[in-house]
DNA sequence: CTAGTTGCAAATCATTTGCACTTGC
DNA sequence: GCAAGTGCAAATGATTTGCAACTAG
């Protein structure tokens, strides 16, 4: 239930925030836009305000119940944390998001990282292509 | 000079597009928004207009004089295209960005696109954390 | 009761675009 | 001279914020 993962990171349990969190767990896919989800509730008759949906999203992030990733064409999308890090492919055609995770290039990273004296806070690797499907389809 | 990059990719030399390059050659970083060179024109005495800037970056993104690079707090540099690939670690705190390439963490990119199937058109891997100088100031 | 939350509309920020004017070739 | 390029100001799209009304605890 969702009250409870609200309650734990100390956020009041209203109607807007159950309802978003309610679209990540069940909704259309594992990553939305925050219009997405606005989009989604209003399909399925909850009413909600957009910038609403926006402060959720954004508190669910501090929380880190949620991982906001961003783009290279200036959209972002929002991924429930299931606690695993990985990366993601994005289909630029239609926008199908897959993820990976690859311990190699991950160690490599932390390499990096370090002969170059950063303390990683955060990274994001994107691979942006072409999926299978629409390449046949043109 | 700048009139022969221009000519060879077959765009005409005008003022704006000359200032605009040579920011990007001789300026104060190889990373810069838009903005930054837009002020760094102004402060030099060259007058331009913003829109302007975005406009020939645009065109030598395309003519791929420039990458333009998307960084995870919603803003973007263009840098020039020196033609070898790498990728970037940038600190959170003050901005400064540096380059690396790691040929194992582009060689397993390759493999696992392959995997999913998808054809690769480009990818960014940006690591963001703190570096020595700013860890050391708090 | 009252601090936290929401809705709405207006504000912001980065970037793009329409259009009349200017300029490179 | 004319198509291409530019400046300006207004339009855009994504996201944020001010504020008055509402609601969970």
């Amino acid at each position: 239930m969702e009250t409870a993962e609200l309650k734990n990171v100390g956020l009041k349990i209203t109607g807007p925030r159950t309802k978003v969190l309610k679209v990540l767990e069940n909704g259309p896919d594992r990553h939305l836009s925050a219009e997405d989800i606005y989009n989604y509730l209003l399909s399925t008759g909850d009413d909600i305000a957009l910038a609403t949906v926006y402060r959720v999203l954004t508190q669910f992030e501090t929380a880190k119940l949620v991982t906001r990733h961003h783009f290279a064409d200036g959209h972002s999308v929002f991924e429930l944390n299931a606690g695993d890090h990985h990366d993601h492919i994005v289909c630029i055609k239609c926008g199908r998001v897959e993820e990976f995770f690859d311990p190699e290039i991950e160690a490599r990273q932390e390499a990096i990282a370090q002969e170059k004296g950063y303390k990683i806070t955060d990274h994001s690797l994107n691979i942006y292509g072409i999926c299978a499907k629409c390449d046949q389809t043109g």
